[in-house]
RNA sequence: GCCGGGGUGGCGGAACCGGUAUACGCAUCGGACUUAAAAUCCGAGGCCCUUAGGGCAUCUGGGUUCGAAUCCCAGCCCCGGCACCA
């Protein structure tokens, strides 16, 4: 009788021992380094979802292992921040007692389930000894000059009580706690991130990811290509500045200087456009509300209805916009006017808040022939909505482009094919649009009106959090020497034990109570002086803690030079989806610098990178609220460890997720009792050898299967082909030889590690299996029987089943088939027109 | 709205490059063992027609093909991401 429970806990102990799950990291000659996510230590515990996903990277480790590489497998914890803390003030423990006992009970569970860790290298982002080098690298990122603090509206979660990154706001809602996120305007950290926006993207096209991932990330960066143009403001362009001399008459000298440029552009309204080709439709602009050259063009006479205008879009938060968007477009007109480049006609400058101050330039050129949003705003609003691009079909054949109407009672028409072409362009009508647009580029450029751009969604990462735990932010405030970073050496700057943690609503992080913390000596001038109050995002800590793994234990360094260069990049990285845009954005963020600024050889951080599907409960999102939550203590105290891991796996495809139910672990538990039986049973029969042709057969076929499906995660489909050999090798009571269950047990290794160690010793084999054991080889040859069983069929439908030689000629199957009273039956009185015959595999007779 | 992924028995899910649809497992039913039950073992099963056999089945409707779950077109539904992004 097989006892989980003892079996389990005596190959973890030896394990530990043993140093089983420790390579040698300045010694190992097939370095893999297999990364899952490390979790945060909340403090329910261990959540299934956390275990379904280490449980696949683990078999996937352990197969690497297998196959002969040296497999580093770390595990470590995202303990700080905001979801940590959040937790504490929800039991009102303080998280520095509080996150100590979550991770021990997190290392408890984690070891009872039987993952590869490398426990000596573990990663805990709250221990000094590591967000010191946080802070390190916080300081590398500021000496480049990609660390800037500056004034922003930012968004701001009124129950979290500090800023959040974009990335953290979804659907205007905090990702935490579902409040809605207000804009507020406060002096923060940014991490110049949008700088690497190209290369972020760029570097998609080549790295080995998950093509979901990639696709999410694409679209988060958003990449448009267009132009900038500026509209010169009119009441200037009256007084004679800048004159209208880029005009529609095409006067234009081409002689400007780069500061004439600038001249121009200074007394001009810029805006981003993907669409310059349409810029002789333009006949009205619009800013943000909260743009600044609302006030420079406001009229006196409409002062007044700006500013109330102003102040009701600024109350309205994300989701009140979101709902003004089904009523419609609102908006005032300043009173003020700017020139179109193209057409030098003065147009009215509004505001309105379907135009966004933080994308693009907060202003834009209006063409609402050709923009849906436009067009609703040019209706409301009673603006003139000219078409100048049409297919090139609607313009009858020598008629002057310059002067055709385009209907456009479907609305705006904005197709932007091949196919379109410019209409009431002055000269540059009858240009395909493309490239009208890009010679009308040019044509402004000379007059420093127009340049070609790119611009991406991506903003600046903002980094501060006015919270407590975290680690603070490396700099101090000097009134004589201004912003100072920590020196180096004086790193860490330590998070202070603060007794009231909880944040407020005046935007000052908790360390601002602490003074003890913030009164500092300037490191420069010796004088008085103020640290940074605020700690920085939770999102620093785990974009680095890769780089971190194989050097834990060096103090004076973040990354050891020899381990960083033998180990990484990761070689595979499993985790969840909900990271694409978050997590392993920044990470590649970070990486890219570090390898800027010459620490690190590489500048992607990941050669791999594989999601992992979700789990759900009998088709139920798995949620505290709908009180499904399944605790894997339980299961793995009640089925061991082993029969837990090979269900989670078994339940659907790893990398799309599945539906557990607690009636399903029946199966893998009676596939691994049966295994258990079947071994004990042919160790204790004592036969060895592949004498069985069939057997031999089956278990060549199923080396192949398992070996493909493990190296591309099908660990469902593995399973299944490990069921289906052993119910081939037990057929009708049989017993097994050792030779036909030795290789068996070895790929169920990855899945039960306990019960092959155990199974692998009592057959003779030297422990630890993972140290001695080889994946078995298969051979191609002895896959297939000599007989092949092919089917019949009339007109595509199957009739009979032959059995021929393998190779057989179509002579022989046809004739073979003919013979079959059903297929002679289906014939009768018909005639044979074709016939259809891919060698071992089918025979189709076509008739009429 | 845009971008991705998906829809196969009572259920979870298989199916290589278009070639015997429903592997493997759960639940169910029948049998063996047992005083009985559990456990275990053996067996059955897509649906419909009385059987040999036949008809119909992979979201719906068309198409391509000797042959379609697989490819193409149109539509419906579900899941995930982005969303007044100029």
């Amino acid at each position: 009788m097989y006892d989980p429970t003892a079996t389990e806990t005596r190959w973890q102990a030896y394990w530990d021992e043993q140093g089983t799950n420790e390579p040698d990291l300045d010694g190992a000659e097939r370095p893999f380094f297999n990364l899952m996510m490390y979790p945060y230590p909340s403090a329910e515990g261990l959540h299934v979802g956390n275990l379904y996903a280490f449980t696949g990277a683990d078999i996937y480790g352990r197969f690497r292992r297998l196959n002969g590489d040296d497999v580093f497998e770390p595990i470590g914890y995202d303990a700080f921040g905001i979801h940590s803390e959040n937790h504490a003030l929800r039991v009102d423990i303080h998280p520095t007692e509080l996150i100590p006992s979550n991770i021990a009970n997190f290392e408890r569970m984690l070891r009872r389930a039987g993952l590869m860790y490398d426990w000596k290298h573990t990663v805990d982002t709250t221990d000094p000894d590591y967000y010191r080098w946080t802070q390190w690298i916080f300081l590398q990122l500021y000496k480049a000059g990609l660390a800037v603090k500056k004034e922003a509206p930012v968004n701001w979660c009124p129950s979290c009580q500090t800023v959040l990154a974009n990335e953290q706001v979804i659907a205007g809602l905090c990702e935490r706690c579902d409040s809605v996120v207000e804009q507020r305007n406060l002096s923060q950290w940014f991490f110049r991130i949008t700088r690497y926006a190209e290369r972020l993207l760029e570097n998609l096209e080549w790295i080995d990811w998950s093509q979901t991932t990639r696709t999410a990330q694409q679209n988060w960066i958003g990449r448009s290509e267009g132009a900038r143009l500026w509209f010169p403001l009119d009441s200037v362009a009256a007084a004679g500045a800048a004159g209208d001399s880029a005009g529609a008459s095409g006067g234009t000298t081409g002689t400007s200087g780069k500061a004439d440029h600038a001249a121009v552009r200074d007394k001009a309204i810029e805006v981003f456009t993907t669409r310059p080709d349409t810029v002789f439709g333009a006949t009205y602009m619009v800013l943000a509300p909260e743009h600044p050259l609302v006030d420079v063009v406001t009229s006196a006479d409409q002062r007044e209805a700006v500013e109330e205008y102003r102040r009701a879009t600024a109350a309205v938060d994300l989701v009140e916009r979101r709902k003004t968007e089904e009523k419609g477009k609102t908006g005032t007109f300043t009173g003020g006017h700017a020139i179109n480049p193209a057409t030098s006609e003065r147009v009215p400058i509004w505001i309105a808040d379907y135009v966004l101050m933080d994308y693009g330039t907060g202003a834009i050129m209006a063409v609402p022939a050709h923009d849906e949003r436009d067009f609703e705003f040019a209706e409301m609003f009673d603006l003139p909505i000219p078409p100048v691009v049409a297919p090139a079909t609607s313009v009858p054949d020598g008629a002057d482009p310059s002067d055709v109407a385009l209907s456009l009672d479907g609305g705006a028409y904005v197709e932007h094919t091949e196919d379109e072409i410019l209409i009431n362009s002055d000269r540059f009508s009858g240009m395909p649009a493309d490239e009208g647009g890009r010679a009308i580029v040019e044509w402004l450029g000379e007059a420093g009106l127009a340049e070609p751009h790119v611009d991406y969604r991506l903003r600046d990462w903002c980094i501060s959090r006015q919270r407590y735990w975290g680690p603070p932010i490396p700099i101090i405030y000097c009134d004589a020497c201004g912003v100072v970073p920590v020196p180096e050496e004086d790193l860490p700057v330590l998070l202070p034990y603060v007794e009231d943690f909880r944040p407020d609503a005046s935007g000052i992080a908790p360390l601002a109570r602490a003074e003890e913390f913030y009164r500092v000596a300037c490191p420069e001038c010796g004088a008085q002086a103020r640290r940074e109050t605020d700690v920085s995002d939770t999102f620093l800590d785990s974009g680095w803690y890769f780089l971190r793994y194989p050097s834990v234990g060096f103090d004076d360094r973040p990354f050891d030079a020899g381990r960083t260069a033998r180990w990484l990049p990761v070689d595979m990285y499993i985790g969840g989806e909900e990271h694409a845009v978050l997590h392993l954005l920044y990470s590649r963020f970070l990486t890219m610098v570090l390898h800027e600024l010459g620490y690190v050889e590489f500048e992607e951080p990941y050669r791999r990178f594989r999601k992992h599907g979700l789990l759900i409960k009998e088709g139920a999102k798995i949620s505290k609220s709908r009180g499904n939550v399944i605790l894997p203590d339980e299961y793995i105290a009640r089925y061991g460890a082993d029969v837990f891991r090979t269900y989670l796996m078994f339940l659907g495809p790893f990398q799309v997720g599945g539906d557990f139910r607690d009636v399903g672990i029946a199966g893998p538990e009676r596939f691994l009792k049966r295994t258990w039986d079947s071994v004990m049973a042919a160790i204790d029969s004592g036969r060895d050898g592949l004498v069985d042709p069939d057997v031999e057969r089956a278990l060549h076929a199923t080396i192949k299967t398992v070996t493909e499906d493990l190296e591309s995660l099908d660990y469902n489909t593995a399973v299944a082909a490990l069921m289906d050999y052993l119910n081939t090798v037990r057929a009708d009571g049989r017993v097994p030889s050792i030779d036909e269950v030795r290789p068996m047990v070895i790929m169920l290794a990855p899945f039960a590690p306990h019960m092959a160690e155990e199974l692998w010793e009592r057959s003779g084999g030297e422990p630890s299996l993972f140290d001695t054991a080889a994946w078995p080889d298969f051979d191609e040859s002895k896959l297939h029987t000599d007989e092949v069983e092919i089917p019949v069929q009339i007109n595509g439908k199957l009739r009979a089943t032959i059995r021929v030689a393998r190779g057989a000629s179509q002579d022989t199957v046809q004739a073979l088939a003919l013979e079959q009273e059903n297929v002679q039956r289906h014939l009768e009185g018909s005639e044979l027109r074709k016939v259809i015959h891919i060698p071992d595999r089918m025979l189709n007779l076509v008739v009429r």
